[in-house]
DNA sequence: TGATTCTTTGCAACCGGTTGCAAAATTGCC
DNA sequence: GGCAATTTTGCAACCGGTTGCAAAGAATCA
């Protein structure tokens, strides 16, 4: 079945060396016995192996992309991404699923066994002790959607969620809202807790609007509609920035159920701008978070760090803006 | 960095072969000289390399997960599914995006270049002739979500399309709609023309129902909202079978937008029964593809053809049921 | 043409493991 | 304890490639 170096080196009457070094960008070789070696790999079907030279170059071009967002709609848009930049530079995504993992031992394990030359971390909810656990082991790494620190231990990219927490304030106060309120995801998350902090930030400048703060139990569709659902029961605000689009979805839903409109009655302003959020059905004024521009940082880094290990690690954050649609009433 | 078998070897005193066999299944390894090796790999925090005993085993526990329905929010479960059942079987998914790509021939040198024990094509829309490519190959393949042939040259798992179609025909019929139709996805897709096959079918017998056929452009939401939009303009139907959820949804978003109900005006079935059509907001009644069985059965057929190539290719579909939800009136 | 330099080539060792084989060690049995 | 049967062990070859090195060949120049 397999075609070897060996079988085309014979074929082409040449050393194994020579077929090799057609193979290897800017190895030496004459033009003549290239052209016999492609003609008899080409004869054979010959493909090489790649886990084989990387036992001697030391490079898999395989890269560990690894998640626990597997039921957020925005990472299908972001796996997309992220499997064609890695395709589009000759890298190969090895996807590692941690949703029934907490700790990192595995993963870290499974990356040595199978020699990844790095590893990305996508997810806003894995704490950052992740990726350092990768770096640890010696593993070119780079944290996306990870959160912003003065001092990274590891790359890491993403968006600046304190700001947008401030920029959902901001938005809220600009529309004249009077009774204004964040619905988070988990209060442990980093990210939740960041957004909050911007958002409770850019409210207390204006101490005339009223404030509250609660948690939904996931950033999921269902977390979000019973978190709204209670708020209903009570005295709920008059707008609500909701920690992402998810949960943002679920508390409308529960808006509608409890026949109220929105934006007329209460207005919700999310987080991520995830393709669904611009269906017309849905018409979700939201902050967009530059999924691409992330994307494309995050191989960047981890092939600049791969080419360079002692590389010091960097954090780029992506500005993200308002996206005016339909679920916040028009500002005065 | 990297320790190796013959650190190991060297520390605990022993012979390269005998710390091989201790990571051997079922090797003959005497429990003191066992002892001493994973005393000593321990110590030096090994874990071995599988790329390079695969060389030699012929074996990767690779396998790739072939794709281009990265758009379908029922692929985010799809992919969360298939790649914790392969991590549960020890097996490790190399993720291959074929978005922008028709031809087989590059995902096959890939495929080879790494070696995977075999592959999974999990696409409704790509043809059955890239499974084909993969097993000619010689890489043992199935086709998740693929077409049902009664002499089938690879394996394939998925549904019986035209008894789908035929479900949601007799859902309709039984509703008492008298004027229905399909809109379908793209034409070409061959899960649209069994789909139809089967609607048309079930309405064969009831010559008093009238019956028509569209197609929209993409299996998407855009496209479903387009279509609707333009069955609106002429003289829609009372009910409508979408191709899929997705599709149903962008197929509900025109209607609402025209001022109309969705059901009092018009009825939508949808196909998949994904996780957001039982969103309250939603609320979509379809039919419901058992993934998970889907997903399983898929794994099973791959491992068991990696462990005999020879194994004759086997078709394995899942029934499908009606989920009553909220887009369809009630039975009289 | 011959000396010198640069390019191309093959040899052989190596990457990190596995495995058939024969020798060594252990066990069982009388 | 002695012998045969069984288990354990290490040697060495091999998996499919890469690469440093020295030799061979080609090109350059006087």
């Amino acid at each position: 079945m397999g075609v070897t170096l060996k079988d085309v080196a014979e074929r082409a009457g040449v050393s194994t060396s020579a077929v090799s070094r057609t193979f290897t960008e800017g190895a030496s070789v004459s033009t003549k016995t290239r052209a016999k070696v492609e003609k008899a790999a080409l004869a054979l079907g010959y493909s090489p192996n790649a886990l084989a030279s990387s036992l001697t170059t030391g490079r898999t071009k395989l890269i560990g992309l690894v998640s626990n967002n597997f039921h957020n709609p925005l990472f299908l848009e972001v796996f997309d991404l992220f499997t064609r930049g890695l395709q589009d530079r000759g890298l190969r995504p090895l996807l590692v699923n941690l949703t029934s993992e907490i700790d990192p031992v595995n993963s870290v394990r499974m990356m040595r066994t199978y020699s990844v030359d790095g590893a990305i971390v996508a997810s806003s909810t894995l704490p950052p002790t992740f990726a350092e656990a990768y770096r640890d082991a010696g593993i070119p790494v780079v944290h996306s959607f990870g959160r912003y620190t003065t001092a990274p231990q590891v790359n890491i990219v993403g968006i600046d969620n304190v700001a947008c927490g401030r920029m959902a304030g901001e938005a809220l106060i600009s529309r004249g809202y009077k009774r204004v309120a964040f619905l988070g995801g988990p209060e442990r998350a980093t990210s939740t807790q960041d957004r909050a902090l911007g958002f409770l930030g850019a409210l207390l400048e204006h101490p005339e609007i009223e404030v509250s703060v609660s948690y939904a139990s996931a950033y999921s569709f269902d977390a979000g509609r019973v978190e709204m659902t209670k708020q209903l029961m009570q005295d709920p605000a008059e707008a609500y920035f909701c920690g992402d689009d998810v949960l943002s979805i679920g508390a409308i839903s529960a808006i509608k159920e409890a026949g109220l409109r929105c934006p007329e009655d209460i207005g919700i302003i999310g987080l991520n701008d995830m393709q669904m959020a611009a269906w017309q059905l849905i018409n979700l004024t939201t902050i967009r978070q530059p999924v691409a521009e992330i994307i494309g940082a995050s191989i960047d880094l981890v092939v600049a760090t791969v080419e360079n290990p002692k590389r010091h690690p960097e954090t780029r954050l992506f500005p993200c803006r308002v996206i005016e649609r339909g679920t916040l009433r028009p500002k005065p």
